[in-house]
DNA sequence: CTGAAAGCGCTTACAG
DNA sequence: CTGAAAGCGCTTACAG
């Protein structure tokens, strides 16, 4: 086959293995995706073909049939770049696993909320994934399940009933965190609390009230600034917490952002860190290693819970397209304590 | 039709528009793709009818014959992980919209180079993307050019002969910042470089050192320190910097990242910026917006790039499916000055 | 300029 | 447990 030799690097197709096994396609597709109801012999034989051959799927091929054609809307207002950047990383690239297609549209205020969402309905998106802020918008989900699309909320910090999501448990990890702080010695631990309006900034501060009342300790009213989780707010709050005439020996903030900012607070006033003073973030986003000393902080899997949406949502499609009712899941993915050195125990 | 009733969003196929127009699916299709020999009554029609019925392409149907099942590789060794993150982005954004699939492999030493490479080669990956700094390996580079497998490289700063690359002009950009300095008003300007190995760092250095001679000024050699584009790097490089007797009202640094350090270090000293001193990066990373004062910087539009490798590449692989030698391809994407607050002129 | 036929690689029913 | 047939949505030759 001469056509075949010009490209040497012609990918091997589930044919080639198929050929190679000595089996049938359909046994190796079989195989190939772990279906049991196949012999014990011709697994291994075509899995030593597989693997002899270096087969790796062509998810074209597979999707046309499979996932089907399946067409995921992504619909987001106003993260940060660096956290949607990350989230469309995991979306992507499970999208491209499965071959499924992304649309992504973005709506500013309330009002184009309605707009966008024509859009992707005219587009013919089957489901709908909601980054935060977005994923806690009543309006947005009860519009959404009235054209009777599915809808996965990622990164809520209180899914709604009825209401499918992926997300980490917040409030353990902020309990987790605060814990931490409690075990280094903290008694005197400042807290900066995240947008008001968003439910994971809720849920963090929750925990560091209830775990601090836990060891029987009182936060003073004084101990907690609020910020917006960003940088520029994450300035404010920390300084209003540093200048306190009893300044805490720890700042627990609700993000890394305003992490940074209160550490450019602290050695703006020459303070050491964490020598002096003990600062803490949450999310673990790029910038937690960027900084100096690198961040203590609870690790958020952000790609992956882009993947985990992904699959979830082409998961409950299938269900439907088979007929069933899938039931709202509620997936709920690890954090991680991630203990770097900006945090020690007081002077 | 009862089965399609059941999913009432089942996406409209190019068959549904080609009957709403009365015309082929090949016709259709030309359409579409934007084939010119179409008549200009059936183009019409085909317009409506897309527009009517909100058609969007399968990827999936389309990819299997078009890009058919094209396999990019991408090798990286160890850029910043936000780098790495918006890279990303656009390369799976593209070959997502191209059907094309993306095999990510990932290498420690030189050694691991080989194996990685090896890897790619045996899934039977088509073509090769080398983002930062493995773009200016000539052993990796070598290596895939014997196997026949083309390769583009990412962010070089200086494109070896013979192979295409996706980057913008690094010379340039350092150029229109020093001049943007000197506009300002300021003429003692401290330079910190980048990792002296990485040819963006070298061409960034130089830019500055030839526009300071050009404008008469001098650059002594205690106003260059050497970073390695890092945070904790710009930090030591900026302490000595700002610890000169005669101290620049300006700072250019050859990232954002070692902005940052900068920024951080000059708030320790109790510097207002921009009033008692300038910073300025490169690169706007996300964490440029994130810093306060918004950090004046120059635009590397990277999502932009990893988008448009994916498209080299796809080109490239489809004129050598048609038997042509593609020359290779120098694309310089436009960088653009992104003037913020942490720039004025000197006290 | 337009269209009928075939096929990309894979998997879903349908048989045995 | 295994396989022959058909088709997912699209586009590439091949005809006219």
């Amino acid at each position: 086959m001469p056509k075949r030799e010009r490209h040497k690097h012609a990918a091997i197709t589930l044919l080639d293995v198929a050929r190679h096994a000595g089996v049938s396609p359909m046994t190796a597709s079989r195989v190939i995706n772990g279906n049991p109801r196949v012999g014990q012999e011709l697994r291994e034989r075509v899995q030593a073909s597989v693997q002899a051959l270096g087969y790796r799927p062509n998810l074209a091929g597979r999707s046309l049939r499979t996932a089907g054609s399946a067409r995921i809307g992504v619909l987001y207002s106003n993260p940060s770049a660096a956290y949607l950047n990350e989230l469309m990383l995991g979306l992507l690239e499970q999208s491209s696993l499965s071959g499924a297609q992304v649309l992504v549209e973005k709506c500013g205020g309330i009002s184009s909320q309605r707009a966008a969402t024509e859009r992707l309905l005219q587009a013919g998106v089957d489901g709908v994934i909601l980054p935060p802020p977005l994923c806690d918008s009543a309006q947005t989900l009860r519009e959404l399940d009235a054209r009777g699309i599915p809808v996965i909320a990622v990164a809520t910090g209180a899914p709604l009933p009825g209401v499918s999501s992926v997300r980490i448990d917040d409030y353990q990890g902020a309990r987790a965190m605060t814990r931490y702080l409690l075990e280094l010695g903290h008694r005197h631990i400042g807290f900066i609390q995240g947008d008001p309006e968003h439910t994971p900034a809720q849920a963090r501060r929750q925990a560091f009230l209830d775990t601090m009342a836990e060891a029987g300790l009182e936060v003073p009213g004084t101990h907690i600034a609020v910020g917006m989780f960003t940088y520029r707010s994450g300035l404010e709050a920390a300084r209003q917490l540093l200048q306190l005439r009893q300044r805490p020996s720890a700042i627990f903030c609700s993000n890394d952002d305003m992490a940074a900012a209160a550490m450019a607070v602290a050695h703006g006033m020459g303070l050491h860190i964490p020598g002096q003073l003990t600062i803490t973030g949450f999310d673990d986003t790029p910038m937690a290693t960027t900084l100096w000393p690198e961040l203590t902080t609870v690790r958020q899997p952000v790609t992956a819970m882009g993947k985990a949406a992904v699959a979830l949502m082409l998961e409950q499609l299938r269900a439907r397209r088979e007929g069933r009712r899938p039931a709202p899941t509620d997936q709920v993915l690890k954090f991680a304590l991630v203990k770097r050195q900006s945090a020690a125990p007081p002077a």
